[in-house]
RNA sequence: ACAACCGUAGCUCAGUUGGUUAGAGCACUACCUUGACAUGGUAGGGGUCGGUGGUUCGAAUCCACUCGGUUGUACCA
């Protein structure tokens, strides 16, 4: 093996060997039961960020580890189409470089030139995937866009349709004037701005006054343009100021409509005036107004948010009203929304109706594809009533059928679900699935799986004309049905029977009503045990924190602090990464700005790190219900882990190849082997992290899982049993060189099973040497088994007698670093008050004294005996006891001596001044008195001991 | 405004139902080129657990209040 741990020169060869052999599928034996993991689809036309790689380290770790205990293990791999977001990249290409816009060529064409960019750019999501080491079945990945995700898609809407579940109207919906399409709430991004509050004079018609003698009403408003769409002013019906004035009318200025003042407890009487206009089409507040009122709603704005010709007037339930006067005044037609409030402002104050204009610092709602302002419209879109499906899936989550972790996301959950809005579906798009509705001549609708269909179910004949609805859907419709959409819904139930539903869900918490809520109502509303119960789609949801930067920033474009994945993996030179990240950038200020920060962080670019260091960093972190603050030194850190893991496991090839090790089938005199206390120690703590580890994963907790086995690696196998090795490899029998190389390569092949959930390539390039060693069959570790605690493995004497050897070699190590004794000089020690138990170990560990603390002589004094002036140490009753023949330097041992009985009396007299509490004494349980009792017996023993030492030095002084 | 989460060593984070001297990695100090590893070894230093008050024999842990941060929701014409 090399000396170095190099991961460039490892993993990629194996993966793809993994891949070739097969070893990703689902094995089919089902003895140990099946599991199944979903991956959140990404947009196929994206790159993978560190949030992905995060939750697909979580992703493949657990598909590993579960794959290794025999499990019938699939994790589904594909993509999403990611509607707006491909569509808008595709145009932006188009424009950029055929100076073309979608509508120039046309729907087809324009489809055609997505597929085709999907087909150029698909694959490097994929490869991103690879690189991280995933092992997801690459044979079934799908798309959400492929024939058979499709054809879910129709089923599903058709069924819904026939359900009553899915409806068309018109509705105020979040208009993006700029992508021309509707989109949902949850893409809206509410910004605080700075505006102006408007108060505007609405004169009263037929010479009415208001109590105070007024002629008019005032009313305020923050888009003043909308004034054009009023169709009432509010009061509040226990308002005395206004009481006289409901059911009397308006003369709404500039367009002279004749509106109605209405009583609703809407208004509240203490804000400004008491009079709120409304605008029903404009408003969702004034939306809700107008349908209690049953008020006609003016519709001003084009689908460019330009002012109308004429008003749209809407009648409550959606229907055309064509005998309300909706017009306009002609020089504001084709007017831009914001030029119109301008000029409405503007006639207000000519006409002498601006009452002032007030400073306002107000939400405005953009959206956070487009990043224009979003306007509340009147369309007619396509609905799915979310209701009686919501009910369902608040029931999974309340029963527990489905647990999120960490617990906390239920009460969002909840929350949201609880108040859910029925869901417009439809998006005003390309690129995506096309509604599976026809309109005839009329305008009247019928749905069908297809066109055909339609007419069949409608006794349609060829004469008449019908035309299908523009629309899509939206993508979070066809991600809804994930799960069992990939396993082959509704036409082939085989592998739904075997894998759904999926064991866990690993996603982040952004996309917990997106899409983790939707799936969990369509699929129970599709998918049904035999008995007819609702399946979930998961049993358990991980929720995932952010991956932010180390100054806890999230990580942006814009803000340039985006990490690759890759970049960890591969390293990267400063000059690639400023060209990275300041690519593609509008703003050249920005730009500037984001090169100067990244040449400060990363003054020499990034270095390598390699995957399983990713991986294991990322697991490391993985702490719940919290973001991580990334932190390059901690990839640092676990890369060393990763050489030190390599180091470990040469040393054990340099001293097992070509040896005996005991691994032979017939064993015979020969093959007599001897376990040291190490060993026997060794076998016990790896049998602990295996128990360990196992509960840590069982409750989600990869970081402690991880922490597990990188203090069993470090601290433990290497620190010490290696350490501990080296004697009986230099000097021992033959049995006991066979018994330790035994337990060296048994104890290092099954770390590497262990570890390898987390980290494959480095475990599997170990593992590969140590198999023909250890005589184990198998052609990878990805089907080799995990390691099973095995209670009888654990020998509570071995643990406790090497944490005694362990003290005695740190006192004495202590002592040369405090002593200024180099570890290369040999010491002699001498022994007083050793118990009968303390002589056995004595005895048993000579070689590892002599190795670890250089200890040449261990002399065991008689109680009574007179040592020569030594420093000392103590390691329960027993004193070591270093003679420094003539050369004690008594104000360095004094001092030492000092040192150690002033830790000890701060202790002694927090216990005692517990123990002397009556309360304590009379109340704690009595285990826990008799603890501090033993303890206080234990330090005022070594404070005795190191007391009378330091009384023997002070005659020397 | 409301809710959730967070505030522990210089930095990034653990700390399970209240009970040894509050832990880890990185950084820091001293020493060590010892034969697996200087991406290393040995031994150290460093925290009044955001603040105040309370419950308790005992609080980083439970409660109340408060300050600071993050996120989400509602936002008012």
């Amino acid at each position: 093996m090399e000396k170095t741990y190099d991961p460039q020169s490892i993993e990629q060869s194996l993966y793809q060997n993994w891949e070739e052999q097969g070893y990703f599928k689902p094995h089919g034996d089902t003895s140990q039961g099946n599991y199944s993991i979903m991956i959140p689809p990404p947009n196929v036309t994206g790159s993978l960020h560190m949030g992905h790689a995060f939750q697909d380290t979580i992703m493949d770790t657990l598909t590993r580890y579960q794959r290794m205990k025999g499990k019938n293990t699939l994790w589904q791999v594909g993509t999403d189409h990611a509607g707006i977001a491909t569509q808008m990249l595709v145009e932006r290409k188009l424009e950029a470089e055929e100076g073309k816009s979608r509508h120039d060529i046309g729907r087809e064409t324009f489809i055609d030139k997505i597929w085709d960019w999907k087909k150029q750019s698909g694959g490097t999501i994929t490869k991103q995937l690879r690189r991280l080491g995933a092992s997801v079945d690459w044979d079934r990945e799908r798309f959400t866009m492929d024939e058979g995700l499709s054809k879910a898609v129709q089923e599903v809407f058709v069924r819904l349709y026939e359900d009553d579940l899915i409806y068309r109207g018109k509705r105020l919906v979040n208009w993006d004037p700029k992508l021309h399409t509707a989109i949902s709430d949850l893409e809206v991004e509410n910004k605080e701005k700075q505006g102006s509050m408007w108060h505007l004079r609405y004169p009263l018609a037929d010479g009415e006054l208001t109590a105070d003698g007024k002629d008019y009403l005032e009313v305020a408003t923050t888009r003043p343009e909308t004034m054009l769409g009023d169709s009432a002013v509010a009061v509040h019906p226990d308002d005395e100021r206004y009481q006289n004035l409901v059911g009397k009318f308006i003369l709404l200025p500039i367009v002279n409509r004749r509106i109605p003042i209405v009583a609703d407890d809407y208004v509240d009487i203490e804000f400004g005036t008491g009079c709120v206009k409304i605008t029903p089409a404009h408003d969702f507040n004034d939306y809700e107004v107008g349908k209690r009122h049953q008020m006609p709603m003016f519709n001003i704005l084009t689908m460019d948010a330009a002012i109308r010709e004429t008003a749209e007037v809407v009648n409550t339930d959606g229907t055309i009203n064509n005998e309300i006067d909706g017009s306009l005044p002609e020089r504001y037609a084709g007017m831009e929304r914001f030029t119109a409030r301008k000029a409405v402002v503007a006639e207000f104050e000519t006409l002498g109706l601006l009452e002032k204009i007030e400073p306002h610092g107000l939400k405005v709602p953009y959206g956070d594809r487009s990043g224009v302002v979003i306007e509340p419209l009147l369309t007619d879109q396509w609905y799915v009533a979310v209701a009686p499906m919501a009910k369902t899936a608040i029931e999974a989550v309340e029963n527990g059928d489905i647990k999120f972790v960490p617990q906390q996301y239920e009460n969002m959950y909840f929350s949201w679900m609880r108040d859910i809005q029925d869901w417009c579906i439809s998006r005003q798009l390309w690129w995506g699935h096309r509604i599976p509705a026809w309109y005839d001549e009329s305008g009247k609708v019928y749905v069908g799986r297809n066109e055909a269909e339609a007419r069949k179910n409608n006794n349609l004949d060829d004469s008449v004309v019908l035309r299908q609805d523009d629309d899509v859907l939206d993508t979070w419709f066809s991600s809804a049905l994930w799960t069992f959409s990939t396993l082959g819904w509704p036409d082939n139930l085989e592998d739904l029977k075997t894998f759904h539903p999926t064991d866990v869900l690993v996603t982040g918490f952004d996309i917990i009503f997106f899409w983790v809520a939707r799936m969990i109502m369509m699929t129970m509303h599709f998918i049904k045990d035999e008995d007819g119960k609702p399946q979930v789609p998961f049993k358990t949801v991980y929720v995932t924190g952010l991956i932010r930067d180390e100054a806890g920033n999230k990580m942006s474009k814009s803000k340039g602090n985006v990490l690759d994945p890759l970049d960890m993996i591969d390293g990267i030179d400063l000059e690639s990464l400023v060209t990275k990240r300041t690519g593609n950038m509008m703003q050249p200020k920005l730009a500037a700005k984001i090169e100067k920060s990244t040449r400060k962080e990363f003054a020499e670019g990034i270095e390598a790190h390699g995957t399983d260091a990713l991986r294991f960093t990322l697991a490391a972190m993985a702490s719940t219900g919290r973001d991580i603050n990334w932190d390059m030194k901690r990839l640092d850190g676990y890369r060393s882990f990763c050489n030190k893991i390599w180091n470990a496991s040469r040393y054990v090839l340099m001293n097992t190849e070509g040896e005996d090790c005991g691994f032979d089938s017939l064993p015979n005199e020969q093959s007599e082997m001897e376990f040291s206390l190490a060993d026997r120690w060794i076998m016990s703590l790896f049998n602990n992290t295996v128990k360990t580890f196992d509960e840590h994963i069982a409750a989600y907790r990869f970081d402690l899982a991880a922490n597990t086995v990188y203090e069993f690696t470090w601290n433990q196998f290497c620190d010490w049993y290696l350490e501990l090795t080296k004697p009986v490899l230099q000097n021992g029998s033959d049995a006991e060189k066979r018994g330790t190389r035994h337990t060296l390569l048994t104890v290092l092949e099954a770390m590497q099973r262990l570890i390898h959930p987390m980290m494959p390539y480095i475990t599997e390039t170990i593992w590969q040497r140590v198999k023909p060693l250890v005589k184990v069959e198998g052609d990878t570790i990805m089907q080799a088994a995990f390691p099973e605690f095995d209670a009888s493995k654990v020998d509570e004497q071995a643990m406790a007698d090497i944490e005694w050897v362990k003290q005695v070699i740190v006192a004495v190590r202590n002592i040369r670093a405090e002593l200024n004794i180099a570890p290369s000089k040999p010491l002699s020690s001498m022994l007083k008050n050793v118990s009968e138990q303390d002589k056995a170990r004595l005895e048993a560990n000579q070689a590892f004294f002599a190795t670890l603390a250089k200890l040449e002589s261990m002399t065991v004094l008689a109680d009574d005996a007179q040592a020569p002036m030594s420093t000392t140490a103590l390691i329960g009753e027993m004193e070591l006891l270093i003679p420094m023949a003539g050369l004690v330097d008594v104000a360095a041992e004094t001092a030492r001596i000092n040192k150690q009985l002033e830790k000890l009396e701060k202790e002694v007299g927090r216990i005692k001044g517990k123990l002397s509490n009556e309360g304590f004494v009379a109340k704690a349980p009595a285990a826990v008195i008799d603890k501090e009792k033993a303890k206080l017996a234990d330090l005022e023993r070594d404070m005795d001991k190191l007391n009378d030492t330091k009384a023997e030095f002070a005659k020397l002084a």
